[in-house]
DNA sequence: AGGATAGCCTGCGGGC
DNA sequence: TGCCCGCAGGCTATCC
């Protein structure tokens, strides 16, 4: 899925796209993919199945946006959010979701797995173009709120600090155990928890434990403060580097626009499990920490 | 209460 | 060519 700098490529492209414009239309091809503060928290996916099999309410489409001009597009984490003059919605892309702007008349998107369509128009009520949510997989969503407040407060909150404002102290705080149990698992675990850190996913997590030379297995409360803003400068670096080169595109991810990214070429240790060490020429270990495919260099990670 | 697990889905590549 | 298997960028409820 895309992880942080993925996302904010597709901000800064839909954002482009789309601000300023009217919300003229809003069509649900898959309900349940969209979420009402009146559905179930998890999303319709994660809900009982007789909960899941019933009729669904009828959504507001004031709440997706219809009638709202749009303010502005923003991200925490992983998370993305469109403001509009009243409404707010939020869209998370799982692994496999797009948020995709098709002017008019611009080539047409796979039409395979579309959930959401907005259609946008001028101030002046000329038709501009579509913007589509679509998601093979469907392991994202989109989270329709009342208002910039409650989505905020509904979906930003319980998150950690953005990965890209994160810095010694900062992630210091968020690995600091709270009682005595914490601090057990492994920095590779606290890093994707995005209640901890937000933005985070498996490929920078091992991309920013290789640069700080630090193993993925370490217990969290094993890391001394030299390590922890090691690790800090580590995780802005390698994500602002990402988000410079356009992000990570492994199978299908795109921005809003369609551009693929090229940060995959830079991984040193991503998907590079028994290939040799960029640093010292060794085989790079793959193993499963985490519930996740972990590569590391046991010879420079410490 | 923190931390590890299963499960949600589709699609792709490899092996036979 | 086609089938089956394993695997994939995330997150949540659930259990221990």
């Amino acid at each position: 899925m895309p992880e942080l700098p993925e996302v904010e490529r597709v901000r800064l492209s839909i954002a482009r796209a789309i601000t300023g414009l009217r919300v003229s239309g809003v069509t649900v091809h898959r309900r349940d993919m969209v979420c009402t503060p009146q559905d179930p928290p998890g999303g319709w996916s994660r809900a009982p199945e007789a909960l899941r099999l019933r009729p669904k309410p009828r959504i507001n489409k004031t709440l997706l946006l219809q009638g709202d001009r749009v303010r502005s597009l923003d991200r925490h984490g992983k998370q993305l959010a469109i403001f509009g003059d009243r409404a707010a919605v939020g869209i998370h892309l799982g692994m496999t979701g797009q948020l995709l702007y098709r002017a008019l008349e611009s080539r047409p998107v796979n039409p395979d797995h579309i959930h959401l369509t907005w259609r946008l128009a001028h101030l002046d009520g000329r038709p501009a173009g579509t913007l589509i949510f679509r998601d093979p997989r469907r392991f994202g969503g989109v989270w329709a709120h009342e208002s910039a407040h409650q989505l905020i407060a509904a979906r930003w909150q319980p998150l950690g600090p953005d990965a890209l404002t994160i810095n010694p102290d900062s992630l210091a705080d968020s690995l600091r155990p709270a009682s005595q149990s914490v601090g057990t698992r492994s920095v590779k675990a606290a890093l994707l928890d995005q209640h901890t850190v937000a933005g985070i996913g498996n490929i920078y997590a091992d991309e920013a434990l290789f640069e700080s030379r630090i193993r993925p297995d370490r217990p969290v409360r094993s890391l001394d403060q030299d390590e922890i803003s090691c690790l800090a400068q580590a995780i802005r670096r390698i994500l602002t580097e990402a988000v410079e080169q356009g992000g990570s595109t492994l199978r299908d991810y795109v921005d809003g626009d369609g551009e693929a990214g090229s940060f995959q070429n830079k991984h040193k240790v991503y998907g590079r499990g028994g290939l040799m060490c960029i640093t010292c020429g060794r085989t790079l270990r793959s193993d499963t920490i985490a519930q996740r495919t972990t590569v590391w260099c046991d010879s420079c990670q410490r």
